[in-house]
DNA sequence: ACTCTAAATTTGTCCGGACATATTCCACAT
DNA sequence: ATGTGGAATATGTCCGGACAAATTTAGAGT
């Protein structure tokens, strides 16, 4: 699976290159890649290309450039993507917003004891779910797959909600920053299910994070949305901060 | 403190300079900055330097930048820079205090690649590794499988540590909350080692937690040490509570 | 064998230009 | 109003060149 589209900037094919050299154990820690010069000469590109080429291997971290040296290998496999420092609703939100939410599925459901557990709900009661891919802007490459429940109360969010094209827009509006009093956060482990390893293109069964948020309302008692999220761990980890007092 | 340094690039001083507007609300989320033409014609750089300048804020994770439309503004703060208050180092400690370590093994060791990558380290260097199974005061279920990695610091720490004796003391006495500038945390998801399940009563190969916690002196700059805990998924999840700031 | 210096190498910064591609915008037709 | 198409706009790719700054290499001298 190289590339069947031909349409790839040369710096990426050539980058893509070295980086797959670099995975596959060609080039070891500490070893040199080649000068500019001798990429400008090798593929027959300006000076400009090949520093594309490899700033693009640079910005994977796997090789590290100082002036006047050269191009050294650091690592020899993907260092792990980590996501951004979720300190408040602020940052849950801007995260949102910074990636691409493309809906998978809108439906109305009866809760199966398992999603009743999940989501802090009763077994056989009415919830409207919808399922999505969460994806990097511009990428294709999926970030995790999310189900978001909200029990109906028969209002315009719900209307919203049901219709497709209006799904998206409604979930934005009933995000709204000034709307949540808090979001309670649970962070757990499972294995992948195989439905969803097919949606996001990764491994069934393999070690996968799951993130379940319960969106609660300025009243901070009625909850709002639950959504449910769940990440390959070999792409990512939650990361925080913590400072004393 | 503009910059006292004349030798710093104009792309970066100008990508700086923008940056600290970001960061002082001068704009807001979805703002567009100025275009690769406007930067040009106003500080009188060619094309190239503006688009290093827009490079070099877009590598920040602040604004993003997408062909035809511009550079637009996704954060306001520096995610790595937040305060996030998900719970302070006390409550951590506190935690700590709560429950028992029972100390199960003792040794320096030459740091694997995956380990080094776990806290990161380099491969090879030597660390001082503890390993001890975290159980409730009054329950004599496990909690956890805690590894703990400290770099040998010719101290009074270092003895401590090797003595089985007086590690858990050194522990405490170390993990001091009035000593602690920060804890970083990555949350992952990883597969239950076999040797790990054996100790704490899992399933081998089952879904678990794995927190990596960095401990920071006061200065915020030195690695006190690095704890590894895993916890069966089955038994343990990780719940924070998210407030607007 | 060692040190110091100068040259060669290599990346960093910055300029100029050209065309490609994605998006936005607006006039025009429906 | 609606939408369709083309112009204007904005970023992406790629080429050429020049000099600066950091590092490495090689050589001269001791």
């Amino acid at each position: 699976m190289t590339n069947i589209k031909t349409s790839m900037p040369k710096y990426q094919i050539i980058g893509e290159q070295f980086i797959n050299r670099i995975l596959n154990g060609e080039f070891s820690v500490g070893d040199s890649l080649p000068t500019e010069k001798e990429l400008c000469e090798h593929f027959k590109i300006s000076r400009h290309t090949a520093r594309e080429a490899l700033r693009y291997i640079t910005n994977t971290g796997l090789v590290e450039r100082r002036q006047g040296s050269g191009t050294n290998v650091l690592r020899t496999s993907m260092p792990e993507a980590i996501n951004p420092f979720i300190g408040s609703v602020q940052d849950l939100l801007q995260h949102g917003n910074a990636t691409i939410f493309k809906l998978d599925k809108s439906d109305v459901v009866l809760l199966t004891q398992q999603q009743a557990e999940l989501i802090n709900a009763n077994q056989g009661d009415t919830y409207i779910q919808l399922g999505g891919i969460r994806h990097e802007p511009h990428d294709k490459k999926p970030i995790c797959y999310t189900y978001i429940y909200r029990k109906p109360q028969q209002d315009h969010v719900d209307v919203g909600l049901k219709d497709i094209t209006s799904a998206i827009k409604t979930i934005k509006e009933t995000l709204d920053s000034n709307k949540i009093g808090k979001v309670e956060q649970t962070i757990t482990s499972i294995l992948m299910p195989e439905l969803v390893a097919n949606k996001i293109g990764s491994e069934s069964n393999s070690p996968a994070l799951q993130i379940i948020r319960h969106y609660y309302d300025k009243g901070q008692t009625n909850i709002i949305l639950v959504s449910e999220s769940i990440y390959p761990a070999k792409r990512f980890s939650y990361s925080t901060v913590l400072f004393p007092e």
